[in-house]
DNA sequence: CATGAATGAGTATTCATTCAT
DNA sequence: GATGAATGAATACTCATTCAT
């Protein structure tokens, strides 16, 4: 009784995070344009109107689902990149962290990748281009903790000088694959270690 | 008589060329889902059931364009790994052609893994596993070349003892992530070495 | 005690009001389909169960909208019909009268009229045929005024023998034919009376 | 066999009319918003595709279904008014074709009137100025058409020199509430000529 | 009484596939 | 073989109404 207006509170967030948490599993599983609303609100178990009544439409409950995603994560890496650490040290760090962070994402990154931001503006029944640049920004912003981190070690003259965007790119590529072709096998820091020495040394003898 | 048969049968293989070449720019364009065979047929400038003459279903018509276009890139790098070359040489080699193909391909590349494949069997309207085996075969098939050579490496001594597979992987994925993101300007051959010479050398002073 | 009761009572004619007031400007604007019941609690500032404390559902409310809107005015018809006056004199008094009133109301006239009355009985979710000779029963009274006051001109002989109530319909309709068209410029009387004079006297030299 | 062409052609007409004309049955009992796309292609006995095949939706069936019903009628209107006959005449004439078109078309009316061109523009769902303003032409048409017949009568003194518009609308709304109200009983000419006769003339002695 | 979160039946529209010509 | 009209299952989104607090 004392907490009933709590209970409602409670039950009214519940009902939203309901739907995101059942919104992450499908969406993950059938991509976003197979991702069915009947889908989302079957799993979340709440009528169809719910669903309007907390998300604009289906591409806000998806982006929305991607900020709140994304965003504790991107305070991470930001996190890493100004500590003051040795940028070799911090190399590993941020790879231990997006192991960590695709291990629980990988689905939900392919797909904001490469269904929603992927393509280019095709009729109005596909995202506007501003709206895949949200997406993008996401991107953007992963790759470049990793940019930082490299200029500052080629700054420092541990890294060689070299287009640091392109290495990168290279870098996030190798850690993505890892995730998606299970080649981290429960322990990180292990493979954040083997992926850290082939990114930096290299595989030939 | 005879001229009439050919005729029709030119005409035949035109047609089916036709919506072929179609589709690839379609597909290319929207992804899987949002191509649509109105879409194909309006751009290929044939009717709507002459697809379904030479192709089953829109899954059907996606596989063999995906098929035609792999195999003969396939061959291409079969006879790479099957070379008396130096297995360093044949990397760069791989590398090149590698980036050559997927310049040409990159979209098509994107909406076989990123659509198709992926995606567990969920629901009678999507892809059946064995569907999905198809696709990953194509892909298997490219990471094998890759890996082969770098196993030839490692006996050889040039390479690194280590896991060949992941090490095929990660060169794989720095190759695509390098035409996705406009790395490769023009200059085949000179990407080729950079990006040889960063998985062989590492990016470390 | 006696205070909170009356201030209860107060607040809640005024809640009744304002949802009856905000009711009046949706349903004009967008008529009685396209209305829609967050619109009208958005400009009555209630929540959406107040609505349904007051009124049964939406056509209920509607209807005592147009109720509580009629009977004043079909009160001041009566009025100038059974005052002792010459029925030339009443019939350019009743047009006044009328033009005053739907100068205010014409838009709520045409969603009565044409959205809610006029269509048969079709289907569970449009109105029952009783719902329906509710509204007819106030345009008739507005009608059997005007009908009431021809049929007296006509025994005094001032008025043509004829279909009185014929005569009533197209006086009616001249009326808010001027409405709709903006024919009637502020002066309401100056109005009045060019509409008597071509109901009584034609157009003809 | 010999008209197999024939026959596809006019199976293939017959399907666009049954849907045009089920859809006319509809909308007039109905009303536009009223009216489901699934009434209509119940009564047409069509799948629904079909529709979308035909029209662009279900706007625009309507449109088109209001416009091949004007557009014969606005060349009747015209052939009347272009006609070399005293304006007296023309205007029985003219009152005789509205009354029979009317007496076919009265609910399709009120629809388009009412319903479509009613109210301004509210949101996405609503129709567009734009739209609007199509429906909207073909009511100023055919009052248009009374107009110059009335300016036509003024010029030659048979007419009372004063507003022609205003009085066009008056004519026009005489007509329309006599259809309304089941004035015109068969005999069209008759009705038109009581019309005619009180417009001209005036309902006092 | 006042509230507003929850609901689900209802609606317009799309698109892969079929089949008669 | 080539065609394209016909089809209907599937889908995102709306909105009147209910009911627990």
């Amino acid at each position: 009784m004392v907490n009933s207006t709590e209970a409602r509170h409670s039950e009214q967030k519940s009902k939203r995070q309901q739907i995101l948490e059942a919104a992450r599993v499908i969406f993950s599983q059938k991509g976003y344009y197979r991702a069915t609303v009947d889908d989302i609100i079957a799993l979340a178990d709440t009528g169809k109107g719910t669903v309007y009544n907390y998300f604009l439409n289906k591409e806000q409950l998806f982006y929305t689902l991607i900020k709140e995603t994304y965003v504790p994560f991107e305070n991470g890496l930001d996190k890493i990149c100004q500590a003051e650490r040795e940028p070799l040290d911090k190399i590993q760090a941020v790879i231990a962290l997006f192991l960590s962070f695709y291990l629980e994402n990988a689905q939900l990154w392919r797909v904001m990748m490469h269904e929603v931001r992927g393509f280019g503006y095709n009729g109005p029944q596909s995202l506007t281009p501003e709206q895949c640049d949200k997406y993008q920004a996401h991107f953007a912003h992963s790759i470049g903790a990793i940019t930082s981190i490299l200029k500052e070690g080629i700054q420092q003259g541990v890294i060689k000088a070299g287009n640091a965007d392109q290495a990168a790119h290279w870098l996030f590529s190798m850690i993505v694959m890892s995730v998606f072709h299970k080649f981290v096998n429960g322990n990180i820091e292990q493979s954040a270690k083997t992926i850290a020495d082939t990114f930096l040394y290299g595989v030939a003898k």
